[in-house]
RNA sequence: GGCCCCGUGGUCUAGCGGUAAAGAUUCCGGCUUUUCAAGCCGUGAGACGCCGGUUCGAGUCCGGUCGGGGCUACCA
């Protein structure tokens, strides 16, 4: 007889009232196969308690805000992202690996990065480079790792050699097909059981129950439970003495101390058999939760196929970590009162993983994009400035810092703000339709008193340009927009730029006043 | 095929049997006598997959059905 300890999903309800309700069960197994489940509920949480560790001021630190209620576990808290390196870190797995962190963060405990490179065909050290890159561009951190789960191998074969032993498992020769012909003459829906064989190269399979159900008690779904007489004694060990995922993770699991294993739905089928491992194996197994999957534009599953797949690409297409931070939070999880920007301390405090939903999201980049505006304005310059450069290549010095000051509340994205501010660092080049459309016979008249005046100016700053230039529009009588755009044209080359008069500024005045006269000699050489 | 998960406006969330289903984003319109954005405003547009059942009353509970997804490897 053995104990799982769970705790029960918390309603939201009662966690908005901070009374939280924890339950423990025992599953215990029948010699026949039997699951017997009894149920203890039990409202251990009293008020008393749940003052305690109520939540603080929102202004406190990292602190541990809600601790474990489940009175089973006195181990510390820790959790674990464990990717396969078998391509870039997606989007979905960028989450996961926030949700982990998040939550070790918000209980104080700790987080473990736990490489999952027993597949030799498809785990390159190129890949785990690129998932280090990628959480250290998000800026997660953990406390244990990156450990190799291949490396373990040793540990895995002696747990294998336990089971061999203790009769849990068997070596059995049969190979995929002998297991389909199996299954043809006892029906698809019965799972596999195989015969005991002496054969030492053949695979190692874990025996399966008969009957009764294996029950997950997930964090967010709730109980799901499992039919054994449906699953397959499945293999735990190659003819080599390799052994297979699902073992490995759920040996790793229970000797790396993992009490909360967070991570995508697609692995909410292999909890049984990670779970009957355990069981095997005589250790406790940790709590569980599922997260919904994310899936592409197309309702599919996310891959390449779909725009900003990968982290890096994300960080490429210039969005910045605390935004995508907090846009991933908010992927299947929310706040009671509908907060969505959030400091990612705010988002460590407020963030629990019982409160995340079940149904699936979709990554929309258009509300990252908002998002990622709401940061970009709300930074400070110099902070702004730093992100510009890094993004570009460039130093962040005074000139890129001067520009930065007059493009901060435009752009949404990064990228988006070189070729606002390209006009400062380079001559421009006209671009032929701007021209067209706004370099009239007028417009030419305008520039040249414009340039008259502009002369005057001094000091050459923003304010002092637009009283300047407040003459020459009265003078005209025409709409600011007359005089503004051909300056605009004249300095930057096209149509969109940052303030007229701050990009003058910028500028300086002695180009300003250059540029303008090149677009008048252009314009007088067109028209003769 | 078998087992499992999910289903509220285009998208992300709220809603926990009882006022005209709420917020964010997006789109549309307007304002900001400088462009493009941003910002602000709007009695603007847009949703409970479908069918039954329980109930005085269902997005909320039950059954079925359809749709999407996952697992079903000597992959992870």
């Amino acid at each position: 007889m053995w104990i799982i300890t769970a705790c029960s999903r918390v309603p939201r309800a009662a966690s908005r009232k901070a009374v939280k309700s924890s339950s423990a069960y025992f599953v215990g197994r029948h010699m026949r196969g039997l699951w017997l489940k009894i149920w203890i509920a039990s409202e251990v949480v009293s008020w008393a308690r749940s003052n305690t560790f109520s939540r603080p001021p929102l202004v406190e630190t990292w602190a541990p805000i809600s601790m474990s209620d489940d009175p089973q576990t006195d181990s510390p808290f820790r959790v674990r992202f464990a990717p396969s390196p078998t391509g870039a870190l997606h989007i979905g797995g960028a989450r996961t690996a926030l949700y982990n962190w998040l939550q070790a963060r918000h209980q104080g405990g700790e987080l473990v990065l736990r490489i999952e490179d027993t597949d030799r065909e498809r785990s390159t050290p190129d890949n785990v480079e690129q998932i280090l890159d990628a959480l250290g561009w998000l800026e997660l951190d953990w406390e244990e790792g990156p450990l190799s789960q291949a490396a373990r191998a040793e540990r895995h074969r002696e747990a294998v050699e336990q089971l061999l032993e203790g009769g849990a498992a068997y070596r059995d020769p049969a190979m995929a097909d002998d297991v389909r012909a199996w299954k043809e003459r006892h029906g698809k829906q019965r799972g596999y059981r195989g015969e005991p064989s002496d054969d030492e190269t053949a695979a190692v399979r874990l025996r399966m129950p008969d009957g009764g159900d294996t029950v997950v008690d997930d964090l967010i779904r709730g109980e799901v439970r499992f039919p054994n007489a449906n699953a397959d004694d499945f293999v735990i060990a190659r003819g080599d003495g390799s052994v297979l995922y699902n073992f490995a993770v759920a040996v790793d699991d229970a000797d790396m101390g993992i009490t909360d294993v967070i991570r995508g739905d697609d692995h909410l089928s292999n909890t049984p058999k990670q779970l009957l491992v355990m069981e095997a194996l005589g250790v406790e197994p940790p709590r569980y939760a599922h997260l919904p999957l994310l899936h592409g534009p197309d309702g599919k599953k996310l891959s390449k196929r779909h725009g900003a797949a990968s982290v890096q690409e994300l960080r490429d297409a210039g969005y910045l970590p605390a935004a995508v931070r907090n846009y991933l939070a908010l992927l299947g999880w929310g706040t009671d009162d509908d907060t969505t920007i959030m400091s990612t301390q705010e988002l460590v405090e407020r963030f629990d993983v019982g409160d995340v939903g079940t149904s699936s999201a979709i990554f929309d980049e258009q509300k990252l994009r908002w998002l990622n505006g709401r940061f970009m304005r709300e930074m400070p310059l110099e902070e702004y400035t730093e992100a510009v450069a890094r993004h570009l290549g460039r130093e962040p010095d005074e000139a890129l810092r001067a520009a930065c000051a007059i493009v901060q509340d435009k752009a949404q994205t990064l990228d988006e703000v070189w070729p606002l501010i390209s006009f400062l660092f380079a001559e421009p080049e006209y671009d032929p339709k701007a021209w067209k459309k706004v370099m009239k016979d007028s417009a030419m008249t305008l520039l040249t008193d414009a340039r008259a005046a502009l002369e005057g100016a001094e000091p050459f700053d923003a304010e002092t340009i637009e009283a300047t230039l407040a003459p020459v529009l009265a003078e005209h009588d025409v709409k600011p927009g007359k005089l503004y755009q051909p300056i605009r044209v004249a300095i930057s080359g096209g149509t969109v730029s940052p303030g007229i008069f701050e990009s003058l500024a910028a500028l300086g005045k002695s180009a300003s006043l250059q540029r303008i006269q090149r677009a008048l000699d252009e314009g007088s050489a067109v028209s003769t």
